[in-house]
RNA sequence: CGGGGUGUAGCGCAGUUGGUAGCGCGCGUGGUUUGGGACCAUGAGGUCGCAGGUUCGAAUCCUGUCACCCCGACCA
C-alpha cells in the first residue's frame, strides 16, 4: 500500500505474479463485466458491451461486403434435430441445456412455483444452430438457382461448460454464426477459406491481434465437420487462444437435414455447407493480447471512446473557463473521422469526463478502461492554447504538452500509430515465444516437463507431426501430461519459415509439415 | 461426476472455551485540499447461505441442503 508511486501498478496482482487473477482484475477495473447470479453466465456491462458493439459493427460490414445477409432462427431446437448428425450429437450432447416443460404453476405445498406441462419432445437451447438452420434451408433450396445461400445470424448460444471464465468460456455467450449452402464442394471450400480470411483481417487490422491461420487436426475438428479452419492467437502468458473458426461441413449436415437441389442437368444433388463463427471470446483475446499491469489497453479502432478529456479546475470560475474550452475542443475533435459503424468510417468518439471525482482518480479510471488518448486541460494549458496528452500504449507518466492546432491535425494519425504499435508489440511477443522443436526431449523441455502451473512457460512449438490416424492416440497420450494440444496446421508455413521436412517428434515418422502445438485456453 | 475449500455489510475479511456482531475499503454529508490514486470529522448499511436440531441462550456445536471457488474429466 505504501509503495513508492513508481512501483505501483493499477492492477494487482501483476501479470508476472498471477496471470489468471490479473485477467479477472483487469475486467473488474475496466468495468467490462461481472459474474451473474446464474451459474456460468456473466453480465456484460456497458463498457464491455460497447466493445462488442464495435466488433459487431465492423464484422457485420465485412460480412455484407462479402455478399452475406442476416437472418434469425429460433433459440430452441427440438432434440431430434440435434440427433440427426451422429458426430454432432456426440460432440454437443453433454453441453446442452434442455427445456422439458412449458408452464409454471403454484406448488401443491404452497411454496413457490413448479413446472407443470411436460413437453412431448424436449427442446435444447442452441449450442450452435447447424441443425435448426438446416431445417429451413431444406425448404429454401429446391434448385441450383436457389444457391448459394449466404446467411449470418447474430445470436446467443448456450453450452453447459464445467468450468467458466469471463469472456473466454461462459455458459451463455454472444456470437455470430454464418451458415452457407453451395452447389459444389469447391465453392463451399472457397467460402470457408474466404471467411477465415475475413476473421484474420479483422483480428489483425482491428483487434491488432496477430493470428495464424491454419487447419485443425482431426482430433480438434468441429463435431460433424470435414475440415475445420482456425485463427490462433498467442496471449501474453504464451498460451494459445482459438479466436475464430470456419468449417467446411461437406455434405454431412446437408444429408442430415435433407438439403437437396436439382442441378442444371436435372439431377438431384446433395448440397455442400459451411459454418463459421466468432464470439465474445474475442474480447478475452483483446484483453490478454494488449493489456498491461495498469489495466485494459484498447486498440483505437475498437475503443468505445478514442479520446477522453479530463478538465482540471479548482473553483467555479476556473470551471466555467475550462469547461467552455473543453466543450469547444470536444466539438472540434468530434468532427474528425475515425472509427466505424455498420456503414463504414464514422466520427471520433470523445468523452468529456466532467464527473465530480478527484482528477487523479479519474485519470486512473481512464487508464484502467484502456482509452487510447487522454487529455488533461487546466487553466495553465488554456493560457498556452494547448493540452496535456497521454497515450495508453506508453507509460502513464509519459505525458506531453501539445498545441491545440497540432492536436487537431495529428490526433487521427496518433490513433493509427497506437493501433500499429499494439500490433507490432503483439507480433514481436509471438515471434519471441515461437520455436521450431525437433525432438521429444526439447518438446518436453519447452513446455515445462510435468505440466506444472508455471503460467508463462512454453509458447508456440512448431514441430513435425505424423498425420497417420493410427498414431493419433499415441500422440494424444504424450501430449496430455504436458497439457499441450495441436493448435493447427498453418496454412502459410512459409510465413513462419516452417516449410521444411523432418521427422515427427512423437513417432519419428517422416513429415513434411510442421504443426503448432501449445497450451490453450 | 470425483478430491479439496469457502459462505458474516456493496467488496475484502475478523469474530477465542456458545452470551444476540466488528475491522478495512467503498458509499452519504460537512470541511480542508486539488496538474499522479487526498485528509479530517461524521453518518448510513447485516434476520451471520438456507432448513432442522442441541441449549436458558447459536455466527460459533450437530445433521441435512444449496451456492460458489480451486484441482481433475469436457470445451469457442
Amino acid at each position: 500500500m505504501n509503495k513508492p508511486k513508481e512501483d505501483r501498478s493499477a492492477i494487482s496482482p501483476r501479470r508476472s505474479e498471477n496471470y489468471p487473477e490479473w485477467y479477472q482484475q483487469v475486467i473488474k477495473a475496466a468495468d467490462l463485466a461481472e459474474v451473474s447470479p446464474v451459474r456460468g453466465c456473466m453480465v456484460i456491462k456497458p463498457w464491455g458491451y460497447a466493445i462488442w458493439e464495435n466488433i459487431q459493427a465492423v464484422l457485420d460490414r465485412m460480412f455484407k461486403e462479402t455478399g452475406h445477409v442476416n437472418a434469425y432462427f429460433p433459440l430452441l431446437i427440438p432434440k431430434s434435430f440435434l440427433e440427426k448428425e451422429a458426430e454432432h450429437v456426440e460432440g454437443f450432447a453433454k453441453e446442452c441445456a434442455v427445456v422439458t416443460h412449458h408452464r409454471l404453476e403454484a406448488s401443491p405445498d404452497g411454496k413457490g412455483l413448479v413446472p407443470a406441462g411436460e413437453l412431448e419432445e424436449p427442446l435444447v437451447i442452441r449450442p450452435t444452430s447447424e441443425t435448426i438452420i438446416g431445417a429451413s434451408y431444406a425448404k429454401w433450396v429446391q434448385s441450383y438457382r436457389d444457391l448459394p445461400i449466404l446467411v449470418n445470424q447474430w445470436a446467443n448460444v448456450m453450452r453447459w461448460e464445467m468450468r467458466t471464465r469471463m469472456f473466454l468460456r461462459t455458459a451463455e455467450f454472444l456470437w455470430q454464426e454464418g451458415h452457407t449452402v453451395h452447389a459444389t464442394a469447391k465453392e463451399a471450400m472457397e467460402e470457408t477459406l474466404k471467411m477465415l480470411d475475413v476473421y484474420s483481417t479483422f483480428a489483425n487490422d482491428y483487434m491488432a491481434m496477430p493470428v495464424i491461420k491454419g487447419e485443425k487436426t482431426p482430433g480438434e475438428r468441429f463435431p460433424g465437420a470435414v475440415n475445420t479452419f482456425t485463427i490462433e492467437a498467442m496471449m501474453q502468458d504464451h498460451k494459445a487462444l482459438q479466436a475464430g473458426t470456419s468449417h467446411f461441413l461437406g455434405q454431412n449436415f446437408a444429408k442430415a437435414s435433407g438439403i437437396k437441389f436439382l442441378s442444371a442437368d436435372s439431377k438431384e444433388e446433395i448440397a455442400w455447407t459451411t459454418s463459421w463463427g466468432v464470439s465474445t471470446r474475442l474480447i478475452g483475446g483483446l484483453i490478454m493480447t494488449h493489456s498491461d499491469d495498469d489495466g485494459l489497453v484498447l486498440p483505437p479502432r475498437l475503443a468505445p471512446k478514442h479520446v477522453v478529456i479530463n478538465p482540471i479546475y479548482r473553483n467555479d470560475d476556473e470551471r466555467k473557463t475550462v469547461m467552455e474550452y473543453c466543450e469547444r475542443l470536444r466539438r472540434d475533435l468530434g468532427e474528425l473521422k475515425f472509427g466505424e459503424d455498420r456503414l463504414g468510417t464514422t466520427r471520433l468518439q470523445v468523452w468529456l469526463d466532467d464527473r465530480d471525482i478527484r482528477g487523479g482518480e479519474k485519470t486512473w479510471q481512464h487508464i484502467k478502461k484502456g482509452i487510447p488518448v487522454r487529455l488533461e486541460i487546466g487553466p495553465r494549458d488554456i493560457q498556452n492554447d494547448s493540452v496535456f496528452m497521454g497515450r495508453r500504449d506508453l507509460s502513464p507518466r509519459d505525458k506531453k504538452s501539445v498545441e491545440r492546432g497540432e492536436l487537431l491535425a495529428t490526433l487521427v494519425s496518433t490513433l493509427e500509430d497506437i493501433q500499429k504499435s499494439l500490433h507490432t508489440r503483439a507480433l514481436e511477443a509471438r515471434k519471441a515465444n515461437t520455436r521450431k522443436i525437433d525432438s521429444w526431449a526439447d518438446f518436453e523441455e519447452f513446455f515445462g516437463k510435468g505440466g506444472d502451473e508455471d503460467s508463462t512457460s512454453g509458447g508456440f512449438a512448431l514441430a513435425h507431426w505424423s498425420a497417420d490416424p493410427s498414431d493419433a492416440a499415441a500422440i494424444d497420450a504424450k501430449l496430455k501430461p504436458l497439457k499441450v494440444t495441436a493448435r493447427c496446421i498453418p496454412l502459410d508455413g512459409a510465413a513462419l519459415d516452417a516449410t521444411d521436412s523432418g521427422k515427427c517428434v512423437f513417432t519419428g515418422k517422416p513429415s513434411n509439415q510442421r504443426v503448432i502445438f501449445a497450451k490453450a485456453y
